[in-house]
DNA sequence: CTTGATTAGTGAACCTTTTCACAAGAATGG
DNA sequence: CCATTCTTGTGAAAAGGTTCACTAATCAAG
């Protein structure tokens, strides 16, 4: 059996993104060929990638886009809806309440967490603010989540983050520029807008493009 | 001579920005092996990754934190400060003008647009709002820049991509779920925060962890 | 001055990932 | 049924990146 590697996982989900907007469009077969270009990436490598989960093609002929689809979101988990939690509502946390492409792709916010006590009670987006110390009661009812998103500053990070774990809590996409500590079995994802900026700084001044081909 | 890995690139960002918090704490002094383990690197990773752009370090005592500093920011042409330009000024694109990583790591906005009439001539966090037309007006004067942020929604994307193009800027983040089609020598960098999430998605239901070791 | 403890720099080995090239299967037209 | 065209699935080769293991340099203590 093969190994399968990390980053072919993190390309199924730029497929499916694609292969969402062919169904949008009514287009219901699509070859890796066609698929590799919409992607900009190379059709042998997202056979590789397929051929890790499963035959999902059919030879001479292509993908049915749909099953594809639907085989892609089962192998990945998001043939359903992922709650989100999200701690910090500055602005960006207001902005990630309101960004319309997680509602689009199955996640929704059910609770937000803020240590602001005159926005704890309000409504941000429609959304009841609560405090970061209720977690483990807000959790308890329908503000309950599978994935906490952190937005706090960067003082309040880790200790967000602890009460995140203890909570029960096992993934965080961080967009704090903390290192958090927690234990193995919980799973962070590291948001850094500026490692991004830095790459076409240094594309621009060296003029060797270091940019990354796939949106991440 | 050898080829320098593009990911080798994207690193030095991350050991520069934890030189610069040993900096603020006083610390003058630095080995591979601590600054690996405060990065979650590996120790020779960080001294072949240095090595592709010179000698920083003294054998037997390690590297002096301000002279690495300066070093990975000259190699990155981040010892300037470097302006942007933001298209599309709705949740995500106020939550940006106000980010203050931005400001602190020496990226500052000069200019913002959006096509709501509405919006143009007032001010969102102290920017005054332009329409994405006058974008060739706006770079002769205080308002020019050298990255353009973007952050419009998908169907006014590549419309503005075009103008910015042609405005001669060479450089785009692109935030939108749009695959951007430009010119060869112009860079640019895609944010998808829901790929990321997918990835966390993939870890929480199979249990396997496709998290990435650096913060992107 | 010598010894021992550190730590950067680096060639080589190792591992991972990407790309190539072709066999196998499917549709179409005669 | 056969030939042609298409496209997937996949072993193997190539490319790319990471880690190891050792050398060279530096410092401190005796």
């Amino acid at each position: 059996m093969h190994k399968i590697p990390n980053i072919a996982v993190i390309r199924l989900a730029l497929y499916a993104k694609h292969l969402e907007m062919l169904h949008n469009d009514g287009v219901e077969l699509v070859s890796s060929v066609k698929l590799a270009k919409m992607c900009g990436a190379n059709p042998a490598q997202i056979r590789k990638d397929l051929a890790y989960f499963g035959q999902f093609g059919v030879r001479g002929v292509g993908y049915y886009v749909n099953d594809l689809l639907n085989a892609l979101k089962e192998v990945m988990g998001t043939n359903r809806t992922w709650r989100l939690g999200l701690f910090g509502v500055g602005n960006l946390g207001k902005a990630l309440l309101g960004f319309e492409q997680f509602a689009q792709r199955g996640f929704i916010f059910t609770a937000a967490f803020d240590k602001d006590i005159d926005l704890v009670g309000t409504e941000v987006q429609g959304m009841e603010i609560s405090q970061s110390e209720d977690i483990k009661e807000v959790i308890k009812g329908p503000g309950c989540f599978d994935i906490a998103v952190l937005a706090t500053g960067a003082d309040r990070a880790q200790d967000c983050a602890m009460r995140i774990v203890e909570a029960g809590i096992h993934a965080i996409l961080n967009f704090t520029p903390v290192r958090l500590v927690v234990p193995e079995n919980v799973f962070v994802e590291n948001v850094d807008f500026t490692v991004r900026l830095h790459a076409l700084c240094y594309s621009l001044t060296t003029g060797s493009d270091v940019t990354q081909r796939h949106p991440r």
